[in-house]
DNA sequence: AAAACTTTCAACCGCGTCCGG
DNA sequence: TCCGGACGCGGTTGAAAGTTT
């Protein structure tokens, strides 16, 4: 009763994709645009399936993607959208120009959720978390019941912290300040201007397939489009070269 | 030097939503 | 109004890279 697979999996290719994949799909969606994702992989001769190809144009091939870590402003404003928002990663990305919904999602996930964490926050509720530690007695301090961790990894972390009480007395400074910061953080923020003025400017995750064909194709034809989608192809070979390296 | 462990992030999966017939 | 196909989203996985022991 379930529903039907996005595609008939028999004989397609999952896992990392090849540079000449990546060129592929590059070149077909360059040279027709996209009208259905289930079609692209066949009429560019591809043996995935359309969501794979969507996935990897949207997070990896689009040509106004940022590459590069997270600054701390951005950081910030994620955490502030996140309050907001909630797990909405795709309305999040759409504040960030060049940033996927993918890629805002792994570094909370990764990095953010623990920083909050260390300040004695909640990543879900940004909340102080209760100070249970106080009342309950359970002595160890443990900063983080990683609950999650992710992949449920909070069988080893706390290791560091319980063996070195003095670190901690440190960290719970830092986080004293660091806690105060982020409040001023959020007092001063005017996080509606900001996000009016993001909502002009950035393009979102979901990279419409309109925008993407009328931005990335040159829907005009004009010349000075394509000779920037040409240069644009030319770059993007280094970092196609290097991926490949990689895989 | 090597094993064990942790972190990162690309990719997959399944569900919800949208939209045309 | 209903149905089915396609897209988009968020959660999760797992391989590779990095770090620690």
């Amino acid at each position: 009763m379930g529903r039907q697979p996005c595609c008939d999996k028999v004989g397609l290719k999952r896992g990392p994709w090849t540079i000449e994949e990546d060129h592929k799909l590059m070149n077909f969606i360059l040279n027709n645009g996209i009208h259905c994702w289930r079609t692209v992989p066949k009429l560019a001769g591809l043996l995935r399936c359309g969501k794979s190809c969507r996935l990897r144009w949207i997070n990896y091939l689009r040509p106004d993607l940022k590459r590069g870590a997270f600054t701390e402003s951005e950081e910030d404003q994620i955490i502030q959208l996140h309050l907001r928002l909630g797990n909405r990663w795709s309305k999040i990305a759409s504040h960030f120009p060049g940033r996927t919904d993918n890629e805002i999602k792994n570094h909370w996930n990764t990095k953010i959720k623990k920083k909050l964490k260390l300040l004695g926050l909640d990543p879900v509720t940004h909340k102080p978390i209760e100070k249970t530690e106080k009342t309950n007695g359970n002595s160890s301090n443990k900063p983080d019941n990683d609950d999650d961790n992710g992949q449920g990894t909070n069988k080893v972390s706390p290791r560091k912290d319980e063996e070195k009480p003095e670190e901690i007395q440190l960290n719970l400074e830092e986080t004293n300040d660091l806690f105060s910061n982020y409040h001023m953080l959020c007092e001063s923020f005017d996080l509606d201007s900001w996000l009016n003025q993001g909502a002009n400017t950035c393009c979102s995750s979901s990279y419409s397939m309109e925008e993407s064909n009328k931005s990335s194709m040159g829907e005009t034809n004009s010349t000075i489009q394509q000779d920037s989608l040409k240069q644009w192809v030319d770059s993007v070979d280094s970092f196609l070269s290097w991926d490949s390296f990689i895989h």
